[in-house]
DNA sequence: TTGTATGCGTTATCAG
DNA sequence: CTGATAACGCATACAA
């Protein structure tokens, strides 16, 4: 039986620099040369000329993992996050993304579906070499190997050891509590996420600061969720005026609890939210909440990851967030 | 004056395959082997092991750029989208990505934010290698160079020459039509996205086909731009009893305006939208709409692409949707 | 101004 | 069963 050589079916010919080199009768490193840009003042302009005309026409495109092996860099960086589907990753990640580009690196993202064990081991993994730096969304990084000079970034979170980017959580929770105080509320629940973070712990923090012991429920990000352990904090404490929510998304399942309830916003229950998504301008009544910047985030950290890579060692960065007044909120009744 | 050798910041000392095979007293290929799972009855269990506790002591990791260089396979596919900021990819990226992850392939990710002429451009550039294959959502494909091979997927496009998937617009389309029309509705409005696309092309087509020349207005998908558009359509047009969104965002702008307008929905105004976001569920009443499943697209979109990387010629995949009625839609008032 | 030679870390093909 | 050895495509020090 004869062997029929297998075809590699994917062999579209790829063309490299020597092709480019043949074509125009010049030796490969000067069209590395050329087309690195570095040839400036040392290759004949004829000679470059001819060397982009002949990349050109032949389609020619460098190979990046031939790139990356001999430089050391991948120019792509990825983005850790527990969960893409929420609304506020998006503005992150275009944030990260648009400063990514401008800069030249690609952004690769891992979704870990909040599997925190999961997030901490493909960070791990990553440093291998398919990226040149981390960002890591609320999520926890791998235990420094040696030295912590991995070129890692925290969003989010607040593990000592690596540059960070976050939300000025405290001062918004103070915001948000103290508006409701202003308006008579005494008795305020907190309807938190589900999640662990420290992005949340802070919440927590500050309210218990402010407020005392609230009463609370918890839920992942998704409205049927909130809704069910809204009612179920409502139901166990009769007395609540207001809730905290640690999420707009979180908030619009208070609404469906308090729709349920028949009680009505904001004179039976005041909400208040966190980020200010879409969502919180929807609902009915529009939502009171505390307004966050989402894709200076994403592009912050990118900034920070990018002086990283430099070689140098940028400070942490805590961003501005405020209080956006809207329907949700009122006195209680009397 | 002495010259001071530069020091490369990021030189973490990587640990290489040549690490390891000094570290135990073998060759470098017999490492290669071991750790690639091909040693299997060509290396001693007893080496076998020796190489895997020296590399895991190291903290030996494959250098991907060395790997993709030499097997020309990146194990990495792109998601090039138009805008990461739309609920709906969070869910499609979702399950490509829980696929591509399950297969062993890493998820880049590209967001155009809108612009088409970057999103054709960049899924060329990606060709050149960085990326095994792509996945296009709702993005045309770059003119394919020579044969029409190259691993590309299409989601919710429609140009022919690679293989899609996308979602039986047709027929929700008709679900929602045919709903509002046996409710009584004669004079509905189409409400749609301002970003073009075969996705809402055959919205359109379907539409008209089924209820005339519907007067529309278009509008990207934030609340508020949706507001506008429809505060514009019902106004020109205040004899229109239902709107027909092509999407749940712009179908919670629908919402807006009526508020603003003091129509009641479902009383003065039915509303239908398309896709079945976290925000359907949230509204009040809750949205009428037709449900997709979009991790079900991301899934698909990467067993087509898994399949074309394979050499296979996978056909294109329609998905079924249904229509799901809540509270936005009722006849129209006498 | 241009060409030659070398090596990045891996995989794969051979001999031994 | 194991070890040399040769690419992969590019960037760069050095030679001409």
């Amino acid at each position: 039986m004869s062997r029929v050589p297998e075809r590699n079916v994917n062999a579209r010919k790829r063309v490299t620099s020597v092709d480019v080199a043949r074509r125009c009768g010049v030796s490969q490193s000067t069209v590395s040369l050329v087309l690195s840009g570095k040839g400036a003042g040392r290759v004949s302009a004829r000679t470059a000329e001819a060397v982009r005309t002949a990349a050109a026409e032949l389609g020619y495109r460098p190979n990046a993992a031939a790139r990356a092996l001999k430089t050391g860099a991948a120019r792509t960086i990825v983005l850790v996050v527990p969960d893409v589907t929420n609304p506020f990753f998006g503005a992150v990640l275009r944030g990260a993304q648009s400063a990514a580009r401008e800069a030249g690196y690609a952004v690769a993202l891992v979704d870990t579906a909040n599997d925190r064990a999961y997030g901490t081991a493909s960070a791990a993994a990553l440093q291998a070499g398919p990226a040149d730096g981390l960002l890591l969304f609320a999520i926890d990084p791998p235990r420094p190997r040696g030295d912590r000079s991995d070129p890692i970034v925290l969003i989010e979170s607040d593990v000592g050891g690596h540059p960070g980017v976050r939300l000025d959580i405290e001062s918004g929770t103070t915001a948000a509590i103290r508006h409701l105080q202003e308006l008579g509320h005494r008795r305020i629940g907190h309807l938190a996420s589900a999640i662990e973070g420290s992005t949340f712990r802070l919440r927590r923090e500050t309210l218990e600061a402010l407020a005392g012991d609230a009463p609370s429920a918890a839920a992942d990000f998704v409205p049927e969720q909130a809704r069910d352990a809204a009612l179920a904090l409502l139901g166990a404490h009769p007395d609540l005026t207001a809730l905290f929510c640690d999420d707009d998304v979180l908030a619009s399942g208070a609404y469906l609890a308090a729709r349920r309830l028949g009680r009505r916003i904001p004179e039976d229950l005041s909400v208040v939210g966190f980020d200010d998504l879409d969502v919180a301008r929807v609902l009915d009544p529009p939502l009171t909440t505390v307004t966050a910047d989402a894709g200076e985030l994403g592009r912050v950290a990118f900034e920070l990851l990018a002086a990283r890579l430099a070689g140098r060692r940028p400070a942490s960065r805590v961003l501005d967030v405020h209080l956006t007044v809207r329907g949700s909120t009122a006195p209680p009744r009397a």
